[in-house]
DNA sequence: GTCTATAACTGGATAGAC
DNA sequence: GTCTATCCAGTTATAGAC
């Protein structure tokens, strides 16, 4: 791997660790043993390492929706995929909380031009669970539906670094499967859908 | 008010609305016109300003609370009180999250020793509502039920943060309040409890 | 004696020249 | 890739104002 894609990846491990602002450039180099001078070859200043720790988020994040859908025989049983990685990153979402969350609300307070690049994140979710409830032909209630579980991850996520309590993700995430389960056999056809 | 309850005001406000750390003493100084060096006649460091701030808060915190035991006939109607927090602080929520949820959040990255006690706003709430279900004769599962309605408040705030929308928010506590009334339907008893 | 202002110190940050 | 500049944070010391 070369020095920037290390860069990169170490930075986006420190900012959601540590956060964005917390995190200095001392921090990165000191852990890959390189000099400042190196770093400013690669990236001008730390708003541009966000920008590229993002757009891997990104591409990531797409790469993880677009396996889910082969990994998963039907629409319910990849939303349930999705609300289930409450579960599969349990510890870290203990300790750091949501990375996507936690970085809107970071960019949010500092009022950061990349707000809206960190948005994207949520919207690929969002956009992906729409797709995911249109493909049971639910359409109307789509986008409403889409919310109501990013909401419940984020709350889930949330309060699981606050309390630090696994029961309570675990009851939560069970719940939310409980609640994909009701909305599908109340307002979804072709609930057998393959594709 | 005399000039150190002026700077943990306008500390808790700047906490807020920019984040723990991006607050600077100068920031705060310059907006009462005190000097900075004034700080530290009231304050030894900067954690002993967010440890009062966060005192100030449970103050305030339990007030609300106990104006809404006040207000309100009976627990349903109360638990409602608390979710539509979402609609009163509407403007506030989207521009700059939950108080009490970002705080948790930064507070968790900086792996600050004040954790604890900000948590503590939460356990506030989260004590209330189990008082609340308990006066329905819900007892089993009073605790369960809190940190849900915490967890889905938390989930709308972060939401409501980032996609800066209105609708979502309406929806979403009509939504909760919708699943409180099923709740107190299901297992409530005494439900015209007025104490 | 209590409060406030000024100025200087220290460390750590980003930025940038060489 | 090293080395420096600059800035700004939290903090401290001290002197003055009420």
């Amino acid at each position: 791997m070369n020095t920037r894609d290390k860069i990169i990846n170490i930075a986006d491990k420190f900012f959601y660790e540590k956060g964005f602002e917390n995190t200095s450039f001392a921090d990165i180099a000191a852990n890959l043993n390189i000099s400042r001078g190196n770093f400013y070859h690669h990236f001008k200043t730390k708003d541009e390492i966000l920008d590229e720790v993002i757009k891997q988020r990104l591409k990531n994040t797409q790469n993880m929706v677009d396996n889910w859908d082969l990994e998963n025989e039907n629409p319910a049983a990849r939303l349930k995929t999705f609300v289930k990685i409450l579960i599969r990153n349990q510890s870290k979402i203990m300790e750091f909380g949501c990375p996507v969350g936690t970085l809107c609300t970071e960019l949010s307070k500092l009022n950061h031009k990349a707000q809206n690049d960190a948005n994207e994140l949520f919207i690929l979710f969002q956009t992906w669970m729409v797709r995911q409830f249109n493909q049971i032909e639910i359409y109307e209630n789509a986008n409403k539906h889409a919310m109501h579980l990013l909401m419940r991850t984020q709350g889930m996520a949330v309060i699981a670094n606050a309390f630090r309590d696994e029961n309570f993700v675990q009851t939560e995430v069970d719940n939310a499967c409980s609640w994909i389960d009701e909305i599908i056999e109340k307002e979804g056809k072709n609930v057998r859908n393959l594709s």
